[in-house]
This record gives C-alpha cells, structure tokens and sequence, in this order.
DNA sequence: ATAATAGTGTCTGTGAGACATTATGTA
DNA sequence: TACATAATGTCTCACAGACACTATTAT
C-alpha cells in the first residue's frame, strides 16, 4: 500500500501590502532539492505530523518557516505532475494568505520581494513556485472585483485611501475613489465597517476618518456588481 | 522517502440535468474500505499512473470508472485529514463536472441519483463524499450567478426555456426570464451564443428560437452584475 | 492665500426586477 | 375559439463611471 502513496505539499503564497504594493514572502531553501533558491514557504503533508487537515498544515507551514499568522488564508488550488519536483510525481496544493501591513521577518532566510518583480519574471523561484504565485493573484484579483478581500491587507482600522491602495494594489488597475466610497459604505450598512469616528491626520490636508473592519464571514463581503467597467 | 508520502486521490462531482433537476453519478465500490458502498468515480494518483498532471488524473477517473467525458471539469478543492480514510490521513482532490443531458450508463455498478436526495443526507456515501458533492454544488451555485457556466449542462443547441431550467437547477431558485433573456443577448453579442433560425416547436404555443452554444473560453461567460437581488 | 488631500453631489449608462402585452403555435 | 407557451416592451431601481464641487487641514 506504500507504493500507492504520493508526495504531497502545501504552499503559501503570502503577501503583505507595502509602500511600493503587494510584497512577496519567500524562504531561502536549505535543504535539497533546490537547496539555496528561494521559494515560497510549505511543508509537506502526511500522517505523521499530526496535521488536523490541510488548512492546519497551511497554518503550520507559515508559522513553523516564519513565525507569521496570516490575517486571512484560502485554498486556491492543487497541482500535480511528475515535473514541477525532481524527486518525482507530486502534488501542490497552494494558499493565498493575506498579512497585515506591519509584518515583520526575523531571519536572513525570510524576505519580502516585490511582487512585480516576480510576476515579471526578474526574479525566478524554485520549482513551479512562480507559476502558483500567479495562480494565487489572479485569484486576489478576481476576488477583489466582487468583493472586499482586499481590505484583510489593511490594519483592522483603516482610511478609504489606504483602502483605495488595497483595492488597486489587488487589481492592478486604478479604481475612482467614489465607487469604493459606495462599496464601503454598503458595508457600514451590513455591518463589516463602522465609523469610529476618529481622525487621522495626512501631512497635509483635510483629515481622514477612520474606519473600522468588522468581518461578519470568511472571505470577505459580497457585492452584486462588478467593480470593473 | 517513502515515508514522507500520502494517500491521495482525485474525486469528481459529475452532474447531469435531469426530467427531475440535478443528477449525480455515483459507483457502486468493489473494493474494501467501503466495498458496497455508493461513491464518487475517482482514482488514486501516483506515479506509476503516468498522469500527465492532476487534471488528467481526473478525465482519467471519468474515463475508466464512466466511460464518460465530460462537457466541463473544473478542480473545487482538496481536502485532507486523518479521518476521512480509514486507511490514514490522505488527500481528495475534488472536480465538478458537467455531464450532457444525453449521457447515459453501462453497468449496474452505476446510476445517476437525484442530487436533492444527497444533499438532504437520505442517500448516504462513502467516505466524506456527502461533503464533497456539498461544496461542488455550491461552486456551481456560486458561478451560475454571475456566469455561464449552466449552460454547459445543456446540448449545444438550446432554447431559453431548457437554459432557464438549467439556471434555476444550479441556482436552487427561479430566475426571471427577461433576465435570463437579456444575459444571453449581452453573450450573442460577444461570440458565445448564436441565433441558428431554426424552431423548436413544444407540444403547445408559440415555437422557440433554437440558440447554439460556442464557448469561447474555460469557466463560461462572466456576467458583470450579479443575478440575484 | 495657496496647495494638498478628503469628502459630497450630480448626471449618465447599464442591466436586473417586476409585470404587462403581443406573437404564434395546438386542440 | 380557447388555451398554452414564447417573445417583447415598459417602467423602476441600484449602482458604477466620470467629473465637478465643497470641506478641512498645513505651510
């Protein structure tokens, strides 16, 4: 019966929204295969870690590789195929995990990258890594269409421009402030945002409310329309 | 090595639009654990298999427990934990597919059950299969709303009647059919859909516009708005 | 005062929701 | 003719898009 058993991993593409937009968390490899390129953090999967189920596994591989708790993490999808590991056929299954802004890393094995920077190819991932990151913000942006996942990038108190940045960060296309003063105001209505009514103070300008996320459900609120023209 | 394995394995959700809604396919299983028992087809996945990647693992699931290929396939999710298997802790990847209303079987060790029945637990199935066909079914009722993924569950030439019952059946609630209506001329103008001239006369009234269905890309055409409220 | 930034108001367009009306077939 | 079913038209409403305008702070 062992030999009908398979490798089997989970994967994290984790981000965090910084002053240049979304950042990628990454781990220098110590290990072979692959030892020394940079990857996105994971472990591998199987009776004996004692895993309650794969999202625990999720749970475990940012924590035990970066001692990081995600703000919001979701499956996105699992690859298989005898290419992506040099030891053989395998499996992927891969989270999209959202950070609050002020995570921190301690290690020279921990970074962030612009995510740019890998999308555009300049910086290149072990294994099929490079492909799941794309898979993964494909799926934030998708998601960031229809409803308010981008704002689990946010502290839980936030301003509609730091939202704005979220939103276009998420998307990668700029968004007219009006219609996220809609969005979030839909929200208020529901009960996922409400007004502190605090301030806060720009540089310059008129002072900003603060706003406070309240999340009633997983995976953030639904709208009924597209963001998008 | 061997020991870092797990047992894992593609399920598939396949649905078929019946005289009386949504139907699933289930197999009778031969083999222990839960021999006798109604299952989801699926397959194990491993190297020895020569799967070119995980999605083939599942047209192969289809294929050689079915003799069926689907309209459609697309990967939910994967679930893993201990429990799930008696054999230990092992993964299921899990597809909905889409069936031809015409599909049909071979074999007593299978048969379309209505999905309802599953759903309001009175037909139990192996492993946590029940759960599977749960979440399936809700990407499918998720994705009918906003888009055209229904009409996968028909022939390719339809009338708006047959795409009506197909949305409603995904849905699990009656659409308007001036909407229904309005979707589908938004999709003729784009390519998906044309207009063949040709009638479908019903036993009584007026005859129906017979509309052709041409995909023009995985996953259905998305709607901007969402259908409901 | 001026610049910078936040917030509101107005107008348009699209498409869903509901419902009435017309069209075209069978019995 | 009566009936059944399909298709179209009309009106309202919600909300995105674009842009103008007002509000509140720092320098």
């Amino acid at each position: 019966m062992a030999s009908a058993e398979v490798l089997a991993g989970v994967d994290i593409v984790a981000l965090r929204l910084g002053e240049a937009g979304l950042e990628l968390l990454l781990i220098r490899r110590d290990k072979a295969p692959c030892a020394g390129e940079w990857a996105l953090p994971g472990v591998l999967v199987n009776g004996r870690c004692a895993d309650a189920s794969l999202d625990a596994a999720a749970e475990r591989a940012l924590q035990d590789k970066a001692r990081i708790a995600p703000v919001h993490l979701e499956q996105v999808a699992t690859v298989g195929n005898a290419l992506r590991d040099p030891r053989g056929w395998s499996l992927s299954t891969f989270y999209l995990a959202l950070l609050a802004p002020d995570t921190e890393l301690q290690g020279d094995d921990l970074r962030f990258i612009a995510l740019a920077e890998v999308l555009a190819g300049h910086q290149s991932l072990a294994f099929d890594h490079a492909q799941l990151v794309a898979q993964a913000t494909e799926r934030l942006a998708g998601k960031a269409v229809y409803t308010s996942l981008p704002l689990y990038l946010l502290a839980p108190r936030f301003t509609v421009t730091e939202a704005l940045v979220a939103f276009q960060a998420s998307l990668g296309q700029s968004v007219q402030h009006t219609t996220l003063r809609g969005r979030l105001e839909k929200m208020k209505q529901h009960g996922w945002i409400l007004d502190t009514g605090e301030k806060n103070q720009p540089r310059m300008g008129r002072p900003q409310n603060l706003l406070e996320h309240r999340p009633q459900a997983a995976g953030g609120f639904i709208f009924d329309r597209s963001v998008l023209s």
